[in-house]
DNA sequence: AAGTCCTACAACCGCCAGCCT
DNA sequence: AAGGCTGGCGGTTGTAGGACT
């Protein structure tokens, strides 16, 4: 029999057995935890059948997995996770789960919707395609480096409003910030060795840093929204950073560490030439989209930060950095 | 206030690989 | 070796609720 036969076969099976479908009650919830609790997951068929549930063993772990769990992560993304999420979707392409392994708490179901969702619309702005080398281009060079910028902002508001310490060491070699996350990473990001010398983004120090910008975090859109929600079960995230929170040990302690996020050092000028020209439109232009747009990717002109970030990106540009 | 549109997300579906008999 | 079963994955759909007109 073939797949299809036996799918077939299947949902002939579920109908004679009038199974149930679509949403959960609290009393199936109440049940399949229940059941979990005292027995263990796993063999998901006769799980359902013997904690009394007119479900799928599918469906059953399903529920379980990205909603019951216990460690599951309710609430917004994070802008520490989006930009883990665009860094090893960039990576991987659509291997769900294998991201979501980098995401404590956070399902593939979810990462998935967050793609299509926020993603998947910005290349529709853009007119481009989701897989198409100017919209990962964008992704690279000025969403996620202002992901960056935004995340130390944050980390910088709030560690002057908790009147706490933040490591900022400015030397003559550079400036070396160190990003503290709301789940209490920290990232290493050097400004000006990863992406300032090479493409002019956040190179100088009296121009773009956290300390002058007069950066307030605001829920404009989608990348200028922060929202750190509260950890369920904060000793599950302790030490995250470390090798531990690397299921991949092949990337342990090299390519995924986040100071090696950015580094770009192997681009070269021409490759942003050549990224511009592939463009027919002005690079801003396409970006931003048209003046009347409510929903751009930078929702320029809506606040003050994103007026301030378009004059700094076009300054950039007209110098030739850019 | 009512209707329509949009967004986010839970849930389902089909396919596949691996294991077991 | 072949067929069946199970769990896992990525793609897609349905829908509740908020935003907009």
């Amino acid at each position: 029999m073939d797949e299809k036969g036996r799918s077939l076969k299947n949902n002939n099976m579920e109908d004679e057995m009038d199974l149930k479908r679509g949403p959960w009650t609290a009393e199936e919830d109440f049940k399949l935890m229940n059941y979990i609790a005292t027995n263990g997951e796993g063999r998901w068929n006769s799980l359902s059948r013997c904690a009394g549930l007119q479900r799928t063993g599918k469906s059953c772990r399903l529920r379980w997995l990205n909603y019951l769990r216990p460690d599951v992560r309710r609430g917004n993304i994070t802008l520490e996770e989006q930009l883990l999420i665009l860094e090893l979707h960039s990576r991987w392409g659509n291997r769900w789960s294998k991201i979501a392994q980098y995401l404590p708490g956070r399902t593939d179901n979810e990462i998935k919707n967050y793609w299509r969702t926020r993603v998947q619309k910005h290349a529709k702005q853009l007119k481009c395609d989701v897989n198409s080398q100017q919209f990962k281009d964008t992704m690279k060079y000025l969403w996620m480096p202002r992901l960056v910028e935004r995340i130390q902002s944050a980390s910088a508001s709030a560690a002057a409003a908790a009147t706490t310490t933040t490591t900022n060491t400015t030397g003559s070699a550079g400036t070396s910030s160190c990003i503290t996350t709301s789940n209490n990473q920290f990232m290493n990001y050097d400004y000006n060795n990863n992406m300032g010398q090479q493409y002019g983004v956040m190179s100088n120090n009296d121009y773009i840093t956290p300390e002058n910008s007069s950066v307030a975090v605001s829920p404009a859109s989608d990348l200028t929204e922060y929202y750190s929600a509260p950890n369920p079960n904060p000793e599950y995230y302790s030490g995250q950073m470390g090798n531990s929170y690397y299921p991949d040990q092949n990337l342990v302690g090299s390519q995924l560490l986040p100071e090696n996020y950015f580094d770009y050092s192997g681009l070269l000028d021409e490759d942003l030439t050549t990224m511009q020209e592939q463009s027919n439109l002005n690079w801003f232009e396409n970006i931003n989209g048209p003046a009347s747009s409510s929903d751009s990717l930078w929702n320029i002109g809506e606040t003050d930060e994103d007026f301030w970030f378009l004059q700094q990106q076009q300054h950039l540009n007209n110098n030739g950095s850019f």
